[in-house]
DNA sequence: AAAAGCCCCTGGATGC
DNA sequence: TGCATCCAGGGGCTTT
């Protein structure tokens, strides 16, 4: 579910009201996609400073060290006052002073990761090849251009892969490439730098919208308080195989790459 | 070394 | 109603 969006209003849906708590107890369910790396007790007592994001993680820094929070495909985080009963796919809870922080995962694709710092092993195994952050001012169409270049691979499965620019899952990346008029399928390098300036617009614009709209809530994405967003109301090809181009009015097609789904329009994605 | 495939897991939708 | 099949927002690891 969560691309950048979703986890950036996941993010500022409980940061404000995580940050000073002192942490009373952690506790898990069943097992996540890695295991925590410290004993769960060992979390007591230490304060939240606040809470960042980086990619499609969340980091929460904590005064004896960082929580790397993942929500892979299914996760949603929800911050409570007064705390309902786990359900059987809750399967971490940040009970602090001020509220809880749970974890609720059904396929249990992402993880909750206790690491000491940035700079511990732990973290930069899950960081240290990331991208550049897409909307922190840093993301510059000549050195996206100079990155492409040096790949042949299909742009879409450029953009998923998270080397170049973070952030952009299944959902924005056929956004992202309708708006700028590009083919999924051509090989990164072939993209003139006309057209890759216009791909970096196109991915700044469409992950910028998405987080001012809440996100897209496909299945059952909602923020920390339990709201949805509506960016998939404004999806111009994702989910729409054989429904009219929003623009053209073509079909709009679907392939696969990678076992994923990837959707276009054939007239205004030519190349 | 880049690129392509394979999994991890559960549940909802669809088809027979 | 029951059962099989396919599909889903991610991404690390292994194999080419």
């Amino acid at each position: 579910m969560p691309e950048l969006p979703e986890v950036e209003v996941t993010r500022r849906s409980f940061a404000d009201r995580i940050t000073g708590a002192t942490i009373r107890e952690a506790r898990l369910g069943k097992p996540l996609r890695w295991p925590l790396q410290c004993a769960p007790q060992s979390l007591a007592g230490m304060r939240v400073r606040g809470v960042r994001r980086r990619g499609k993680y969340l980091l929460m820094d904590l005064s004896g060290g960082l929580l790397l929070v993942h929500l892979g495909m299914s996760g949603s985080v929800m911050f409570y006052h007064q705390l309902p009963p786990a359900g059987v796919h809750d399967h971490f809870d940040l009970e602090t002073d001020l509220g809880t922080l749970r974890l609720h995962d059904p396929r249990r694709f992402g993880a909750v990761v206790f690491a000491l710092s940035e700079a511990d092993p732990v973290a930069r195994k899950l960081l240290g090849h990331l991208g550049v952050e897409p909307l922190d001012g840093g993301f510059e169409p000549t050195a996206f251009l100079a990155g492409l270049r040096l790949r042949k691979a299909a742009i879409k499965q450029v953009l998923l892969a998270g080397e170049l620019v973070v952030g952009v899952g299944n959902i924005y990346a056929s956004e992202a490439l309708f708006l700028a008029g590009i083919r999924p399928t051509t090989p990164a390098h072939r993209i003139s730098k006309p057209r890759a300036a216009r791909l970096h617009a196109a991915v700044i614009d469409v992950l910028s919208r998405a987080v001012e709209k809440g996100g897209s809530t496909l299945r059952d994405f909602s923020n920390a308080n339990g709201e949805g967003g509506y960016f998939q109301l404004e999806a111009m090809v994702y989910g729409r195989a054989g429904a009219p181009c929003r623009v053209c009015a073509s079909t709009v097609r679907t392939i696969k790459q990678g076992q994923r789904s990837t959707f276009f329009c054939p007239v205004c994605q030519k190349r």
